[in-house]
DNA sequence: ACCTGAACACCGTTCAAGT
DNA sequence: ACCTGAACACCGTTCAAGT
């Protein structure tokens, strides 16, 4: 009942990860994850209880990985740009990443905790708590919509993308600034 | 080798959509759709290559299906409002929508009709063909993203996530009207 | 605690042969 | 033109039994 890396849930768990990104998520199966860990199948149930659950770990996985190791510099903007940036990077470093994450059924740990922090940056750059909301779930909604139709189709990584995400993100920000945060705002 | 939709591979697909309805894309299986249709699974090969080839052709359908039936009216910004909406009430109609136009590989005729719609309806506001392009990519971009998420969550329909779109979306349209739209831009 | 062996109820796909 | 019959190579999951 450890609580770290070394358990044999985490072994099952890296080795997922390694395979998904590999063979890819449609080829991510039991059976051949069983293999690679030189089991039978049915012993993967000792460690998750569905195939689903085991998905759900490695998408938390990749929310966790995903956060910024250096905490954000900047304005609020400049930090959401980051984190945005980050995160996209995060889905980006494994294959189907976005549409991994596209399928999960519930949020997670990692993925509220993140969503939290960026509503508090929000609203201490003046906005309400609705249109703190509003705002981070845009960018969210934004980054997620972008990456998996950048994913789907493979194409070259290229600055191109870099360069159309970032212009794209520049409008939600503009809009953030000019109609969620304190300003002269009719009741 | 008629066009329209009295032969026999139109039948099969319209039993993919109406399974798709009842069950969900996970439980949408070749299988399924042969016994709802009386036949044998081999059978389905005379009209559709593959699963995939199949699951191009429903996401099509959804997408021609979607387009708004009385060409919209107003600025470009209320245009972009209708367009937007119908996109996601139209992945709305159908169970596990969203999610069926993420896994799509390639964007079919009746999409990129419609970005080209939007394109040309951003160029006669005034944007450059680059700036066109990024406004209309965000805009998808979002509303996928948005639609996706909410149709993983189940929830009720409700009008809170009718205001939640509509609030994200006016952020973009704001972006849009004050950055990419000819006014007075450094070269 | 972790795994084996063996089974169950499924998949997508192919292809000769029928009508 | 459309379908059957039958097979092939897989799936996710369960569970008694072993160590």
């Amino acid at each position: 009942m450890r609580w770290n890396g070394s358990s044999r849930r985490a072994e099952v768990l890296q080795a997922a990860v390694d395979l998904l990104d590999e063979v890819g998520l449609d080829a991510l199966t039991t059976r051949r994850l069983a293999a690679r860990l030189g089991v039978q199948p049915g012993a993967l149930y000792r460690h998750y209880p569905s195939k689903r659950a085991l998905l759900d770990a490695v998408a938390e996985r990749i929310v966790v990985e995903t956060a910024p190791d250096t905490p954000p510099e900047g304005d609020w903007a400049e930090q959401l740009r980051q984190i945005a940036g980050s995160m996209r990077r995060g889905m980006l470093a494994h294959r189907d990443g976005a549409r991994l994450m596209a399928t999960l059924t519930v949020p997670g740990d990692a993925a509220v905790a993140a969503f939290q922090r960026l509503v508090d940056l929000l609203r201490r750059a003046g906005a309400t708590p609705d249109a703190a909301v509003v705002g981070v779930d845009t960018v969210i909604c934004y980054v997620n919509g972008f990456t998996i139709e950048e994913q789907a189709r493979g194409g070259a990584p290229g600055e191109r993308r870099d360069q159309g995400f970032a212009a794209g993100l520049e409008l939600i920000l503009h809009g953030i600034a000019a109609r969620l945060l304190a300003k002269a705002n009719d009741p």
